[in-house]
DNA sequence: TTGTACGCGTTATCAC
DNA sequence: GTGATAACGCGTACAA
């Protein structure tokens, strides 16, 4: 009777051998290693198993190999725009590869990244670690473990990474409102701390300081939509003409918080964001500076391929992602004067 | 010398249960049913796991008993800020139950949809399947494979389902309106075929007939900002001073497109969202009716691991989730004119 | 090229 | 309460 309920139990190894008339290891070695054996046997055998609809059983396989076939992406927080991009492109590429792929949300807690790591260290085969927040001893010690890992958007000696480079799209992106007439820009930071805040930071002083205009650097904040209402404030205070925003969630913010104030984006002031993750959902649609993630989240997976394969290959590989600006419609010309908020 | 590289071999439970002096039986044991045991033993065996570090493998366990400890929740787009809060509910509540949880992307594509459940389900005890973009059929076959299956905001009878019913929402939406004056709405349909599209286009007329006040639907558009934006121009073209949208990205584009045509929200239209997913990101801050998303998320997991329990358990549960408004700053009372494009 | 037999780490069954 | 041992489904030396 619970033998009628239960659903149709997925043929073994055993049966389809069976039903080939030959033995399991042929069967095993079709979809393992087709190669070693005759075509006419690959093919025949391979027959059989499609009609009796046999998979091999991950479990087992996973048992015997100590290969499970999943690999892992942890991300700060899944809700944030800017990790979806990674994560599609990495399920992308490691279902090509056969490799399926979890993905894990630290909620932003890097206690709970670290117990998600050591979980995930035996779920899968090797994991993806993108924007990790945790300190870089903690980073170095999980890389010690041997479990397969690479890091993204964050630079760890001796532990394998993929870094967006903000530093070439600030550069654009100083270049583009120079060249607009803007002679003094501010920098809202973001998280203190940030590996992608200071890369930033630095790139927009050096490249202000070559061309000689005047750069205003903002305190941290934290990369949320308030934070930037409030940012709009500041901004408005240094007489700067144009600001650039450590990401697109703070620039968002920072738009809204000079349309509070009556302060017409771009006529009076242009604002520019990083990432590249609101598109132009923004009004009016966001200048920003690209940040390449779904390039970051496919080469990860790849170089922890490789990782996997050869478990004794290249342990400080460092791959480093130039970024563009894209141009929209948050920056316009200098106006004569800096805006002052008018409510 | 390959031995020196590689990484320190975890203890399997023949060598705690050699260094405790027990069988592996015991052993094991005291890692899935304590309770059969003497106290002390469990004590004794426990401190000598803890200090060779060992933990059961879940291959292993999963080979003997058939259970993965995993579950997927698939969704149609990870970057709809509709569906972290779910899939972070989702997660949350599985792990405090020993599960992990790995999170499917379907890319929006039936097809893609499909393979991805055929995987999931060889990965894992259940999956929580959320807004599913299969034809009801598909699902029902789907279901009849007997894997553990809850379905979030799709509507098939025999499968355990989690709905949020946007009605009550939607009526106190309308009757927020009526109160500020407004006798004219207009709905901006989402996609063709959604469930909570109709939902909620069948909740506002009902509404709006009983206060006597007009309904005007709109043609279905695809759930995007791009889409919002042109939308705007439709709605002023029906006369309504007040517009509820499908959604919150849907709405945000509306936002756009009116502050594209000069028109001011909310003194001259009133703007209503749906799904809360935007919180107060938009400006002005979205009057919405809030989708309860997290919630289903926990109860959706919550029935799955009762289905994977118990695989003879109900199998047409339906949980109505009721949803409300939450009134921001994009609805206000009644313009004496509807508004007309100014640009 | 193919088959035999064993091992992978755990749980279930059945003794004791 | 605890132990011995046979599964679980597959990969792979080794033999043929």
């Amino acid at each position: 009777m619970a033998r009628l309920e239960g659903r149709r139990q997925a043929p073994t190894i055993k049966v389809v051998a069976a039903a080939a008339g030959v033995s399991t290891a042929t069967v095993s070695r079709v979809f393992s290693r087709p190669h070693l054996l005759r075509e006419s046997t690959v093919a025949h055998v391979t027959e059989i198993a499609r009609e009796l609809g046999y998979r091999p059983s991950h479990t087992a396989r996973a048992l015997s190999t100590g290969r499970l076939g999943m690999i892992a992406v942890v991300v700060p927080d899944i809700a944030n725009p800017f990790f979806p991009p990674v994560i599609r492109a990495a399920q992308a590429h490691a279902g090509a590869g056969g490799v399926s792929t979890v993905v894990g949300d630290t909620d932003e807690d890097p206690a709970k990244e670290l117990d998600l790591l050591a979980e995930l260290e035996r779920r899968t085969d090797g994991v993806v670690l993108v924007s990790s927040r945790l300190p870089e001893e903690q980073v170095r010690e999980i890389a010690a473990r041997g479990h397969p890992l690479v890091l993204v958007n964050r630079d760890v000696r001796g532990v394998p990474r993929i870094l967006v480079d903000s530093a070439p799209g600030i550069r654009e992106a100083v270049d583009h409102l120079a060249g607009l007439g803007h002679r003094h820009l501010a920098y809202i930071s973001g998280p203190a701390g940030s590996w992608s805040d200071e890369q930033r930071r630095v790139a927009l002083r050096a490249r202000c300081a070559e061309l000689g205009i005047t750069a205003t650097v903002l305190r941290p904040h934290r990369p949320e939509h308030d934070e930037g209402r409030a940012a709009a404030a500041e901004v408005l205070a240094t007489g700067a003409t144009a600001a650039i925003a450590f990401d697109d969630g703070l620039a968002q913010g920072v738009l809204a918080g000079m349309a509070e104030s009556g302060v017409a984006v771009p006529a009076e002031i242009s604002i520019v964001g990083c990432d590249d993750i609101l598109a132009a959902t923004t009004y009016p649609p966001l200048t920003t500076v690209h940040g390449r993630g779904g390039e970051a989240g496919r080469l990860a997976v790849e170089l922890l391929m490789e990782l996997v394969e050869r478990p004794g290959g290249e342990r400080d590989r460092r791959v480093l992602l130039p970024s563009h600006l894209v141009t929209r419609s948050s920056s316009a010309p200098a106006p004569a004067a800096p805006a002052a908020p008018r409510r």
